[in-house]
DNA sequence: CTTATGTTTCAGTTCTTACTGTAACTCCCA
DNA sequence: TGGGAGTTACAGTAAGAACTGAAACATAAG
């Protein structure tokens, strides 16, 4: 290879691709679906929306799977699909504002995690609420202090997830000792 | 079956049951091996400290699976091995205190999630602030911004995670509008 | 109605992760 | 130093999740 100057723009593409595979590296570790990481990824540091075909070409991946993903992410709220005028096609494009991705993580992993957790142990406390054997006073009061406390953490979240703007972690910051 | 008084401590036994199993499934909707959610919930309600063979029994598993689940739950620090005066055997105990739980996860999960995910983007961000190409301003930009909110909310979980007491969600509640 | 273009579904396959059961190892005691 | 009790490691297997490719389906234009 030559010398001379670097491709600047070769260099950007580079760092890109480097981003794109090592979120999708830890979405894996976040029990998130490696794919769907590295689309919302590309996605994300995408100068203007893109089709599921360039996606596709992109990542290397089958249309079912770009399909499914590009759907599980606006599910999510992650992403959203635009269209451009005068085409058929549907594009992508990326919620960009951080804290707004934030709350629409938080809003969907209360809803889908926190909220049937909760149920289960309604349903434990109140059956054992009854109980008259050794031992299970105890349970009865072990499964409500984690009932309670999912409940407090789950209102936590709701609120959060309606908050307008990020004020709310730098705030944390400075009434946390 | 007959209309005499119902077994109180059976009926305690299923509601145990019912706990583990429901725990495990959500444990495993968290991205967390249904395993060890299960022993983790039967150690949390158990009146006393367990063997590995007693969890091998009442969960129907191999040793090497309860071995190799309860030493990553004390890696998590949700568990604990106690020694018997006399006996040789090893015996489990969890942590019951749900804020400490709590804490436990949180700091597991920063050193485990948050810290190689801030490392990742770091790299990224020191790679791309040089470039001089159409669009890479606002790439590094966007990385950063992520970037610049993980590194808060890792502080926030720091923080947290140290924390005495279980006053931070109660107290977040109010604030939060 | 027919064709072109784009999207969704799904059966089959591959890849990953969790689990079993056994063999090897460690440690304590006689 | 031999034996028994307990713990760990690991090779093989089973279960589950993700992915592919192609066919079926929808919709707009001609």
């Amino acid at each position: 290879m030559s010398n001379a100057p670097v491709d600047s723009v070769a260099e950007l593409r580079v760092a890109r691709e480097q981003f794109v595979a090592q979120w999708g590296a830890i979405g894996n570790a976040w029990g998130i679906n490696r794919t769907m990481a590295q689309i919302h990824a590309l996605l994300i540091t995408a100068p203007a929306s893109m089709s599921t075909d360039e996606i596709m070409d992109d990542l290397k991946i089958s249309r079912g799977n770009a399909n499914g993903n590009l759907r599980e992410l606006v599910s999510w709220g992650l992403i959203r699909s635009v269209l451009r005028r005068g085409d058929r096609k549907e594009y992508f494009e990326a919620e960009k504002d951080v804290w707004k991705m934030f709350c629409a993580i938080t809003r969907e992993r209360r809803r889908r995690e926190v909220a049937p957790a909760i149920d289960v142990l309604r349903n434990v406390v109140a059956r054992s609420g009854s109980i008259d054997a050794p031992g299970a006073g105890a349970f009865n009061e072990q499964v409500a202090a984690i009932l309670s406390f999912l409940e407090t953490a789950d209102s936590v979240m709701d609120k959060v997830a309606r908050s307008e703007q990020n004020t709310v972690l730098p705030w944390a910051l400075k009434f946390l000792k």
